[in-house]
DNA sequence: CGGGAGGTTGACAATCGTCAATCAGAGTGG
DNA sequence: CCACTCTGATTGACGATTGTCAACCTCCCG
């Protein structure tokens, strides 16, 4: 794979730095070597696949912009979003390291991505245990988000439900510098919200309505979102921010 | 943390040993690390908890017996089981990379557990790559069962959700060597059964009494399960294992 | 101007939850 | 050995949250 050395490709690897940094002390090595790894950047389009369902991993990929959904689909061809992604997420680091994919990861916007040759990415994980570790957080992170919604889904009825996903985007999308947590553009269609909360369209669609009825929300247009009372809408939501990890990475080891 | 050097300690670090090595071509530096480690035996009883909520972990949990299940508790004091564990899962080693607890993990039966020091697992990971590499696996394996649960939650009907629980439970105790496939005793009550699904404990009962009269399933005792029609049962559950990744670790990185 | 995707709404159906009573089995102490 | 107790399983009646179906609307874009 050829090494794309344009300046917007060595920004790009610059963020990958800031992110790595953001969770674990790294050195100029450490440094160096992922600013040495061999990437593309790849634009795609709405609706794009960034992964297939039972691809073989050839990259890794970080997202530079736009926003992603990974989701799975069971019997009777319904579909279930597991996972929104935004800038500054890895969205196939896992498929990378356990081989074959087993759901599919789509674009729900246009956006970018940056795209690591899977093989430069295991040696970067065996020769930076540093890297590696602020890696391994990134999917510890991910891992407990999905425990989240695991509850959301399971034990929470709509109106929190909804409540609840609306404040954890709300809150990435500022965290990722993409808008302010209490008005920013929603990515999703509510089909698409209805995929992720476990719910359908027209009772996403009621609950939306009734949210707003209630003054917790406020929609100008139908894809801008205004949160006219965020403590509200975490409340209703039964949000608690800690399952997002936002202060991570804990001491180094004692030495 | 002192190390216990009993027969006993000394085959259990040797099962983590195998267990790392199940997923990764690891080397004797690698191994006598692990075999290095500073370690105590845990026995815990019945609803014992191994973390709870807001604890900052002090271990990293690797289940020798038993089974614990990992839950989070929603407004309203619902409950949602996140995860079952059985014998060679870690069960705390996110918490112990993460920092701060979000959940719990209880008991389910009286069990055993190895317990490592936080501090010695942090120097294992940043000086052995390669077992690094292979408990990143453990945690990714991890996360793909939790997605599949979101989608089994999110969007299957209760038949098909108690069904899709019942063939993965089956599957991973067969491969735990805790029973056959087809006939194992079942470690949950209905009301965790219905915790860990998303339903009420009626409503699993009356789904469990469906599929044996459908002759799917056979219970003698109401604990013991024995899996009448495992093909039936599968499809009924619309269960695919790839989700377990069960062949991983692909290719070591080329050299 | 036409087409299409997505949003909105109403009527109705059904899966699933709630409440409450009863039953079965295991462990305990007398 | 036998009441006693507690946990968990089972069942019925009823209610409600949520899904289904179908129509219509609105906006965007070519």
């Amino acid at each position: 794979v050829a090494t794309a050395a344009s300046t917007q490709a060595v920004s790009s690897l610059e963020f990958l730095v800031r992110k790595v940094e953001r969770s674990r002390a790294i050195d100029d090595a450490d440094r160096q070597a992922i600013l040495d790894l061999p990437h593309t950047i790849r634009t795609l389009d709405v609706h794009a696949y960034i992964v297939r369902e039972f691809d073989r991993a050839v990259s890794a990929c970080l997202m530079l912009s736009g926003f992603s959904m990974r989701h799975k689909i069971v019997a009777g061809g319904h579909r279930q979003i597991v996972a929104i992604h935004m800038k500054g997420d890895f969205v196939d680091l896992q498929n990378s390291v356990l081989g074959t994919a087993d759901h599919s990861v789509q674009m729900l916007t246009r956006g970018s991505l940056l795209m690591v040759p899977k093989a430069d990415m295991e040696r970067l994980i065996l020769d930076r245990p540093a890297v590696a570790r602020a890696l391994w957080l990134d999917t510890l992170v991910d891992a407990s988000v999905s425990r989240e919604w695991i509850a959301n889904i399971g034990r929470r009825d709509a109106r929190t439900r909804v409540a609840h996903l609306l404040c954890e985007l709300a809150l990435r999308i500022e965290l990722a510098g993409l808008g302010k947590q209490n008005a920013f553009e929603l990515p999703m269609t509510q089909e698409q919200l209805a995929d992720a909360t476990g719910l359908t369209s027209v009772h996403v669609n009621r609950t939306l309505k009734q949210l707003e009825r209630d003054g917790v929300i406020d929609r100008a247009h139908p894809k801008s979102l205004l949160i006219a009372d965020w403590r509200k809408l975490a409340d209703v939501g039964d949000f608690n921010s800690a399952y997002l990890h936002l202060q991570v990475g804990g001491p180094a080891v004692a030495s």
